[in-house]
DNA sequence: TCGACGTCGAATGTATGCAATGCGCGAGAA
DNA sequence: TTCTCGCGCATTGCATACATTCGACGTCGA
């Protein structure tokens, strides 16, 4: 939002996802803001976008908590990314300009090379920035807050440091394929490879599906 | 959140929901602490509250206006909510117990007795508690919160009130069938019935729909 | 010794004061 | 007359002070 809110919210989403502060584990206010250098307004501003986008909780009266998954399944939360992601994809191709393609390609690109160096952080970075560009085009405020909050969820499990490297090169490929699929302005297209991009992850976390396991789902 | 603070989102959301404010007007937080009897703080924090759930966008010392063009949302709303809450249905029918079956028909009895009478707004209640219970038996945090705010998104637009005499009823009869295919913990059964379900909702709002608009999506 | 009640302390929620940014209006020049 | 620059006002963002609530510790009683 404002400087000082924005540096805070950032901050902390970083400190949360990098592992800094463990799930379940307390966030005063009073001690964020003295450890962020502003007052206990903006830090609170920050916590309650934290917990719009599911990454903390905040409880009356009792403050906020780095959320815990104790039952979160990853199947689910990737199955819905998957699903409302690839309707992002599809209309994106409808809307997107040159300009966003060519900014999509540097991404994809940038990627790959991080991904080929190992730069964990920074292909978390940038894989975010992918996406958060082609959920933006759908121009749906529900839609991207929801995905934020998937992704997040699923960010949370550190699911970029199990891939192995044949699910990693695909990942790129990935990228790469959709920015063709919406230069060509095929929402089909880019759909269905944003479905694959994301049951791909998925596998590479998992292991091999259940029998029957996304029966119907589709 | 808390007293002050939940007061004022919930007036807000009625009024805005209301049609009182309307689409891309500003919403001054001195005005609206004055309205509501309370400091600009909570006023604050509701505002933004609404703003993650879609309602109002705020822009960095501009601040709030009621969002412009909702309805585009709808659509896509309600194509992830069939999806999820589907998902939700199915992994319900193995998990369901006894009890939550006579509730569960319980509530859509009512339902259908509230509805018959046009009580709107005891009909969002029943709707949100049915819908709510069965999402609740995924136990997972992440689905439940996920759809949560998707309802949410959606009931804002006085979706209900749309509705006509055929939709309604078969809105009705949607629910009883749930029960039925949970009771027979017949998950695809139930899936199938709780995306007619939704789909029905989405065709009573929106109207007909474009040529291939799903493609692919399912 | 165990349990319950009361008080104290700390942290959140609310209100208000101060600073900074954005916007509109008006005056002046071309 | 119109465009531009600049100043003043209003509103938002941040900081701080006050009120309220929850939890913990200790004491008293059974």
């Amino acid at each position: 939002m404002t400087a000082a809110s924005d540096r805070a919210a950032d901050e902390l989403r970083t400190r949360i996802l990098g592992g800094e502060y463990r799930p379940g584990e307390r966030l005063g206010e009073t001690e964020l803001a003295a450890t962020l250098g502003v007052s206990r307004t903006p830090v609170r501003e920050a916590l309650r976008r934290l917990a719009a986008d599911g990454l903390v909780e905040i409880t009356t009266n009792k403050g906020a908590r780095v959320v815990e998954h104790p039952h979160a399944d990853l199947d689910a939360i990737f199955a819905i990314r998957a699903h409302v992601e690839g309707i992002a994809a599809r209309t994106a191709a409808e809307r997107v300009s040159d300009a966003d393609l060519d900014r999509l390609d540097e991404i994809a690109t940038e990627l790959t090379r991080c991904s080929d160096a190992g730069l964990i952080e920074e292909v978390y970075r940038l894989n975010s920035q992918f996406h958060g560009l082609i959920n933006g085009l759908s121009e749906s405020t529900v839609l991207t807050s929801t995905v934020n909050q998937l992704i997040h969820a699923s960010v949370l499990f550190r699911t970029l440091h199990a891939f192995d490297e044949d699910a990693r090169r695909r990942s790129c490929a990935h990228h790469h394929e959709i920015v063709a699929a919406l230069r060509a302005r095929d929402g089909a297209w880019a759909e269905a490879v944003m479905h694959a991009h994301l049951f791909s992850a998925r596998a590479s976390l998992l292991g091999p599906r259940p029998r029957g396991a996304d029966e119907g789902s589709r």
